[in-house]
DNA sequence: TTTCGGTTTGACCGATCGGTTAAGGCGGGC
DNA sequence: GCCCGCCTTAACCGATCGGTCAAACCGAAA
């Protein structure tokens, strides 16, 4: 895919892409100006808008692609059918993969996010489709309204994976340990399971 | 508590503190010039300077006196004592409240840890108690290590509260209702009240 | 060899940034 | 009436921002 992109255009244009990326996860939007983001690329100022022809289509540039690798793992992830449990599972180890993958993706997510009301439309359209994913493979033991509703699981479930990375700097000053270590990552991933199986444990008691 | 800073350098001072919190949380520490402040607040711009000095320190203002406001709501629900699910409860509640009555804070943290390593530490301070009471709270019913560690639900249970107010807009958008209306933050904070106490019932269970 | 179209560059633009400065209100004590 | 100290202002500073442009480069077709 990669390999694909660097062709497509010149690896010139991967090049910033790679650097525009890189800026943006380190110091956001509007710490990562044209004539940083080219340097780092090794490139001149101008070529990055001969290339892309703004700021912010170079930035949507870059967070399309994190949609559609998004996209496509948890597609894949919730394509394959089995219990409410899991299917549950899967999506829940599809996502926390995906970001441990894509290490960037979170902040960049919250920074949109944070950023205002005008980058919601872009989050908005990359969480729809994991927001229906989790509410059709809940609506077999979630009432449809109040409290315990598919959409209430929706926000504690993912809260719960992106929430980790994103207050990763946080957390390794709070614990004595880096989150990001393999048996830190480990044990949260067993918590999420193990948060999983509780929840749907009490949505049957509550039935 | 308000009243008190407008009169102790003129209620200018307390006009540009005004207008540099909500400009920080609508458009983020890189937005708020100093100069849009110093609009806002109805001064002239080297006013701003005259009383707070610079813009890192005018913003550190700001994020100092929400600091405290978070700290002592939350240390008030927490000195009151109980059993572990009264006191898990009683601060899940403070920590809703207090974001409740304080709307711009959580996306104001956010973009805090999102600008990145910089401001780390202010947030550490911030999380560093609210962290300490949840594992003592905690600590009668969850082992030390692993995946049920107090220190994995501290995670799970502010994620659960903070990305609710976070990703409101874009929730606004997903589902077709304001999630900042009476009824929704009521369905909210049941669905928190139900989240804890079936962890603590998966919990007695796993002993 | 010349031409040509895509690529690359340095120089430049107006706007805005955080911050400074010198000078002007302006009310209260002498 | 004058002076002093706090408040407030317009004007200005150098730096950096996103973006433009005309010229130079360069490999391939003719």
């Amino acid at each position: 895919m990669r390999a694909a992109e660097s062709t497509e255009r010149g690896e010139r244009a991967a090049r910033i892409l790679e650097a525009a990326d890189e800026l943006l996860g380190e110091i956001g939007y509007d710490g990562a100006s044209m004539g940083r983001v080219a340097d780092r690329a090794g490139v001149n100022k101008a070529l990055v808008f001969y290339y892309f022809g703004s700021k912010e289509r170079l930035f949507q540039h870059v967070l399309e692609r994190y949609y559609a690798a998004h996209q496509s793992a948890l597609a894949e992830a919730f394509r394959r059918g089995g219990s409410v449990g899991e299917r549950l599972h899967r999506l829940m180890d599809a996502y926390f993969d995906f970001i441990v993958a894509n290490e960037r993706y979170p902040r960049l997510v919250q920074q949109l996010v944070a950023a205002g009301e005008r980058h919601v439309e872009l989050v908005q359209h990359n969480l729809a489709p994991l927001f229906e994913w989790l509410t059709e493979a809940l609506s077999e033991v979630t009432p449809e309204h109040g409290p315990l509703a598919a959409r209430q699981f929706f926000v504690t479930f993912s809260g719960a994976v992106i929430n980790y990375f994103t207050y990763s700097p946080v957390l390794a000053a709070v614990w004595g340990r880096d989150p990001g270590s393999r048996e830190a990552l480990d044990e949260r991933r067993a918590h999420l399971h193990w948060l999983v199986d509780t929840v749907l444990a009490g949505l049957a008691d509550a039935e």
